[in-house]
DNA sequence: CTGTTAGCGCCTTCAC
DNA sequence: GTGAAGGCGCTAACAG
């Protein structure tokens, strides 16, 4: 295995002088910087990684601590970790991945970072009161939350503003003349384990539909027949905003189809809110304000790095919610659909 | 932070009765022990892993290289990635996440090994003709492929034991009187690629089926009605086993559906082979005898750990096949259900 | 712009 | 059963 030492002798220069054609934190010759160059090539040489780590302290890797159970969305833990890793490669850190959750979770990142390992963290999965919030907040290592927890005092956090997504999108139904909407949830379990924006989104829909004099219905996921549901609790509505996972909102739809082959049921205008899957292949497809994993992971990622090189202070991304139209929410009363958004 | 020779002098010994009381590689006192012990929790000491690298040339990191794609199965992916990164820490192990694909995997490979980040690799979602292989054949760092790729010499691998599944599942069609039976495969291309599992699997069955003295016909999922040919090509069918995609699987449960509602058709036993999917939630739900990516991802990784400690040969590890009873396999002539298996 | 050199923290061989 | 000491390969002062 060949080392700086033998690409310095090969090259005919110093070790140091290597080493910083390699970091680039001194100026080097153009003339020498190509003769280094080339006897790294000649002599495949890799720094080790260890040896680099042992000498700056620091190691190019963050950990990304994405806590499975239960109750992990499939496609959307994927699309997040597939971003995370992305941003990270592209920036030159690898990522090692924690899937422990609760204390466990806590207890890796603790390990991982006291080890030295890593030089920051990427908080994937947030709950409102998460263990890790406390951990981190006292850890003197960079992270970033991929969500908001309840006190996010100290902390770097990059999240959809759910408080916004929610008033888009019942602004959209309101706007196309929708006066008794229908919010399907999430699992009960989600809002008894205290998923934040979960229980964010359910609690702005309820003050601003009251608010805005909407009249409205709750229906959890968990519900065997949501559409029946809502039929019979609320049976003028004519706007259903869907908050729940990808397989429920196909199971709705299913519901829909049946309904409608039945000729029972009025027509019923529908979005999705903080949708991490694909709408736009569903049938029909659909409205959404979307949460966008891969923006936001690559974000969290960025801010993470700044923050290595840097060490800024707390701060609190909530990146606007955007408004796709594909057709799927109807004018009341014209029975046109609305103006297509961005 | 604390380092090793504050341990020491805290502890009033030498730093290697440290280092040894640590890895065991030595035999130490219990006295001297536990006097170590309590240095180490009174000081909050973590052995730093760069110093360790660099000093021992091992990591206790792994990486999996989880190439992602359009066509990566969100559940399949997850199902593995947890089963292996759950497996990993048991052991000791930390996992860097590498998701590129294609050459970029290669190279994320290469660059992992080649800096000494990493103690193994493992190689999931593996192609017949894998450029990992390749790589890996020659790149003296222990690994396991979790499928076997076509040319798997010099390889470690673990994977379904195809062949015994298909008898398995021949087997419960056979047990349960059927003596016609039809073979649902993957798409031509598949067998003219020349990918291993899913010729040895379609061979196995034309081998042992002729054995036992069945009737069969082969039906590649091609076929645009899947159904319809092998009513035409085999009249008194009675069993199917499908050995192809989720998709094509649920294609064809439509079909059934539809000849069923004509009421045309004797019913058919149903059972999928190999299945990374979960056939509980279909309709009706299928017997299997499932891939089962959590025990493959556990061996795999175990097997990984016991190379990087001893190096061993190439070896090809097929684990026993399971049946898993859903009640879509009936009796043929008493049309009872059989008795539900483990 | 380049070279010299002292560590970084731990492991491990050698001596006792 | 324990200690002493020489690296592992690289970075980053310090010195030109």
């Amino acid at each position: 295995m060949a080392t700086i030492k033998d690409v310095a002798r090969q090259a005919g220069v110093s070790i140091s002088t290597v080493s910083y054609a390699l970091s680039g934190k001194r100026p080097v010759s153009e003339a020498t910087r190509q003769r280094v160059q080339k006897a790294i090539e000649e002599l495949e040489f890799h720094p080790q990684a260890g040896a680099k780590m042992l000498a700056s302290t620091k190691t190019d890797i963050i950990a990304l601590s994405a806590p499975m159970h239960e109750a992990t969305e499939p496609i959307a833990f994927m699309t997040f970790v597939l971003a995370i890793v992305t941003a990270a490669r592209r920036k030159g850190y690898d990522v090692v991945l924690l899937t422990e959750n609760g204390e466990a979770a806590v207890q890796d990142i603790e390990r991982v970072v006291k080890t030295g390992l890593v030089d920051g963290v990427v908080v994937m999965d947030v709950q409102a009161n998460d263990e890790r919030a406390e951990l981190l907040r006292t850890m003197d290592i960079p992270s970033v939350f991929l969500g908001l927890p309840d006190n996010y005092e100290a902390l770097a956090c990059v999240d959809l503003d759910f408080e916004a997504a929610t008033r888009l999108a019942v602004d959209q139904l309101v706007a196309a003349g929708h006066r008794s909407i229908a919010f399907v949830g999430h699992t009960q379990m989600l809002y008894d384990i205290g998923k934040n924006f979960v229980l964010r989104t359910r609690a702005e829909f309820e003050r601003y539909t009251a608010e805005l004099g909407i009249e409205t219905v709750f229906v959890s996921s968990d519900t065997e027949n949501m559409l029946a549901e809502i039929r019979n609790t609320l049976p003028g509505c004519t706007g259903v905003l869907l908050d729940c996972s990808a397989v429920r909102v196909r199971d709705f739809l299913d519901e829909l189809s049946v309904e409608k082959q039945r000729g029972t049921g009025d027509p019923l205008s529908i979005l999705t809110l903080a949708s991490s899957y694909d709408t736009s292949s569903l049938n029909p497809p659909l409205d959404a304000v979307p949460l966008e994993p891969e923006k936001s992971g690559r974000n969290a990622v960025e801010l993470l790095i700044e923050r290595i090189g840097q060490g800024t202070g707390p701060e609190v991304h909530l990146y606007t919610p955007r408004y796709i139209s594909r057709g799927s929410v109807f004018q009341l009363d014209g029975g046109h659909s609305t103006a297509h958004h961005q």
